[in-house]
DNA sequence: ACGACCATCGGTGAGCACCCTGAGCCCACC
DNA sequence: GGTGGGCTCAGGGTGCTCACCGATGGTCGT
């Protein structure tokens, strides 16, 4: 198992070193992003262990610059930081866990390890973070903003936002054109946008397409 | 710890029971939707142990209808299936990992104690599913349908995507409404769409909203 | 019985979306 | 030094959108 570090502070890249050297080999390490993209590349590690807070660009910028040129290498986030905003693009960026800086040892090698054997791996309270986000975007749940709409005017509006013209809508749902047009106009004011195009985009946001 | 297992063959929650009762305390199990939902709201385990695909529902009703109940109980589904679809209804319903039949013994106690821990667990093929799920809805991705548009056909379909009249989008871009005209044209020309509507669905899709 | 809310429809009119043809300017390429 | 592509704009047309006015009937709670 081959491993390389990226870290700003070289006395923590030192301390992960220790630590962690004694059951993994650790190929190299480097302390900025200009640095860290060709060492990588040329180390070829199994698994790279990025900080995301690095001066001029981040570890992001190291992953999708290494993800390009080899894929088959694996990322492992390690931050001080527990936000959503890192959590969330360094994910994006390809990195296959995130752990913050306050693990131990142990659990640092074992969390290597499961990267490099294609296991997702994150801190406790960051783990339920990432479910959440992910089942958040796949599911609707439940919209504050749509019960003020009556039955029909959501049935109308689903309609119009996935782009049937009024005359469409009408004939599908067995209604006249200009009972659409009340409809959708009660839609609007209620959601307070201008045109239909604005409620398009307002439904797609909310994955109600 | 204590686990409750839900599957619908016995032989199988005999199986597991015994192999994993040696370190944990399997304090129940249910064979059906009906009876798994009672047993485990009586029982209050740790973490419950559910077949994705069961007779009457699937594991998915089971944890929706707990969750309700008691939302602290941890969800960890075991199936013969590693399908997107069954992966993703598991983990919106609210389980907290997934993990597939081939396990061994040793690892689904791991898998289940992780869970319990707040941790986020998936069979090593499965995790890179779930994330590349999580991180293609989060990111845009380089889109070959997107190169064929010019630079700032991409400007100004990113603007009509969101909803904007031509008219705002020619204040924002400060260009005349004419030109905004050309631009989408040609972009709905280019992506073979036939109106502004379709042109929004497009870029939900891709979630360049 | 009355007001409220909803669903259903109609007329008018201004503005918007979308298409067509045509055109000038700049820049890169050969 | 043309040729092509991208960016900018114009005129003119048809159909769609949407607000403002109005109307009727049904359902609910008081």
């Amino acid at each position: 198992m081959r491993v390389f570090l990226v870290d700003d502070h070289a006395l923590f890249r030192a301390g992960v070193r220790a630590e962690i050297g004694r059951e993994l080999d650790v190929v190299g390490e480097a302390g900025t992003v200009e640095a860290a993209v060709p060492a990588i590349l040329a180390a070829s590690p199994d698994v790279v262990v990025v900080d995301v807070h690095l001066p001029g660009g981040g570890g992001r910028a190291i992953i999708e610059a290494v993800k390009r040129e080899q894929p088959d290498i694996t990322f492992l986030a390690l931050s001080v930081s527990d936000s959503a905003e890192d959590v969330v693009a360094v994910i994006r960026a390809g990195a296959r866990g995130y752990v913050t800086k306050t693990i131990e040892a142990p659990d640092l090698i074992d969390a290597v390890r499961r990267v490099h054997a294609g296991d997702a791996v994150f801190s406790p309270r960051l783990a339920g973070f990432v479910l959440d986000a992910f089942s958040g975007v796949l599911s609707p749940a439940s919209d504050p903003e749509m019960d003020q709409l009556t039955a029909r005017e959501q049935d109308v509006m689903r309609l119009i936002a996935r782009g049937y013209t009024y005359r469409e809508v009408a004939t599908r749902l067995h209604l006249s054109v200009k009972t659409i047009e009340t409809h959708v106009s009660a839609v609007l004011r209620k959601l307070q946008l201008s045109n239909r195009h604005e409620l398009t985009a307002w439904a797609a946001n909310r994955r109600l397409l």
